[in-house]
DNA sequence: ATTTTCATGTGAAATGGTTCACAAGAAATT
DNA sequence: AATTTCTTGTGAACCATTTCACATGAAAAT
């Protein structure tokens, strides 16, 4: 075993992006009852071409049955293992506030391989609270418990002026991956992924979109 | 007065947000105490190229001055503008369930030019009650309190089975733009914007980074 | 005043992403 | 068995975005 880096072609974030979407529309044609689909109504569904879906597919192999299209159940656990999420994946929440204590609340993200087995604050008055059955733990003992629990995600969801300790800490403590809220540009280490979700900058995107009338290609 | 369009260059989804980067930033800097900046400045912040930097603003005018950099607070205000931030945009938010109420306990909206000023909902023991100084609506009044408050913007977090209902209602009653968390592909008409903020997309992401050791060019 | 320094603004080049167009291959039909 | 129909998989063409590189111009220094 030599090689760290597994020499593979470059990605890029839209495909991953779409990706989830193929994966979501699958589980609903799963629901509906369709046995196969093909990559024209697989694109009719998001607004995309079909030469887009082939492409997106055609970087990770070969899939279908020309002619025929693509088994739905197939395709479906394919792209669940090319996301990764053919496993569950255990996360922390860092900071039970207002969007904190939302997202335990959400079901669907252990259906989808994200079980929020773990949560943390630093107010008294929070520790040793429930939400949905897990309890709140303090801040102090993130170390320790991110490692007794092979924790490998973490969801930020603390004031923006901490945020960078939080993520600092988690780092320390051996976590691969972050969501963060927090309305900041965080630094992490070039081996931990980040990704921000920034519900302002949306709201800045629609902004703009009124008053300069927009009409972009792809938009989200 | 005959055209319609402005006829003027597209500008892409991604020169939008850094658009808001950089806005964010600028007012970090006005705290920080700066007067001027330099592109080259502002991209490390971001972690971006100075060329990027002057080539999204060069899309809108000229605001630097050679040899010396942007002026902050003229640039901030000059973005704003752009944004169409330079104002005060009205919203209401559909569904005041988890997400929905983390989101009306969030000041920093109104500071960013977001105020929510009505909050909707269909069920019998939410309307009435009381929200950061926002009584909770019934939904079958959406009509006309929509149109009586001149609101523009709405943010929807109702059940995903739901949304599509809720996104031809507030279509219809003049919405020209909509901030959507529910997990589903809504339809709407050209002339109204949508954004969708999907959390578990964004989770997928950082499990595909995990499992491929992904480093993609630019990340969010 | 002249020179030096610095950083913008912008065409042109390079890179990256999407769409086209068609050969290939599987199933259905004759 | 041969033909037709259908849809994949993929180089090549196209289009969009980013980066380069430098002329331009403003301010500071001499
Ligand atoms: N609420 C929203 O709608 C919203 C929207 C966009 C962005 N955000 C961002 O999300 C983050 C959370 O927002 P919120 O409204 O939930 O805030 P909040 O104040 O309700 O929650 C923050 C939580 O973090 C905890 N905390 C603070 N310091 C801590 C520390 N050192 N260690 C552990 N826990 C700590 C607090 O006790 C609190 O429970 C903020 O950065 C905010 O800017 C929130
Ligand atoms: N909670 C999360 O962390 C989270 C994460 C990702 C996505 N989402 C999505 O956001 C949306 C809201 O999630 P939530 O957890 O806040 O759900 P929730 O059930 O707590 O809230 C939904 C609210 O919508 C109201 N509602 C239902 N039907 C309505 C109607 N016809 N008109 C008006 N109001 C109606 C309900 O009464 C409820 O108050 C869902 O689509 C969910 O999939 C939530």
């Amino acid at each position: 075993m030599s090689s760290e880096q597994p020499a593979k072609k470059r990605i890029s974030e839209s495909t991953i992006h779409r990706l989830s979407m193929y994966y979501r529309t699958l589980s609903l044609l799963q629901k509906e009852g369709y046995e196969t689909v093909s990559s024209k109504e697989l694109a009719n569904r998001e607004k995309l071409t079909p030469a887009q879906v082939r492409k997106d597919l055609s970087f990770f192999g070969s899939f279908g049955t020309r002619g025929l299209g693509y088994d739905v159940n197939e395709l479906k656990a394919k792209i669940g293992e090319i996301l990764g999420i053919d496993r569950q994946w255990k996360l922390a929440i860092i900071g039970i506030g207002n969007i904190g204590s939302a997202l335990v609340n959400y079901k669907e993200f252990s259906r989808q391989g994200f079980s929020i087995v773990k949560l943390f604050d630093n107010d008294q008055r929070k520790i040793g609270s429930n939400h949905k059955g897990i309890i709140v733990s303090d801040i102090k003992n993130l170390d320790k418990e991110i490692a007794e629990d092979g924790i490998e995600m973490v969801i930020i969801t603390v004031p923006a002026t901490v945020a960078q300790y939080m993520v600092d800490d988690v780092v320390r403590a051996g976590v691969k991956a972050i969501l963060n809220f927090a309305p900041i540009n965080l630094k992490v280490p070039p081996n931990v992924y980040l990704r921000n979700e920034n519900m302002s900058m949306e709201l800045e995107y629609l902004s703009f979109a009124i008053v300069n009338n927009h009409t972009p290609k792809n938009s989200k």
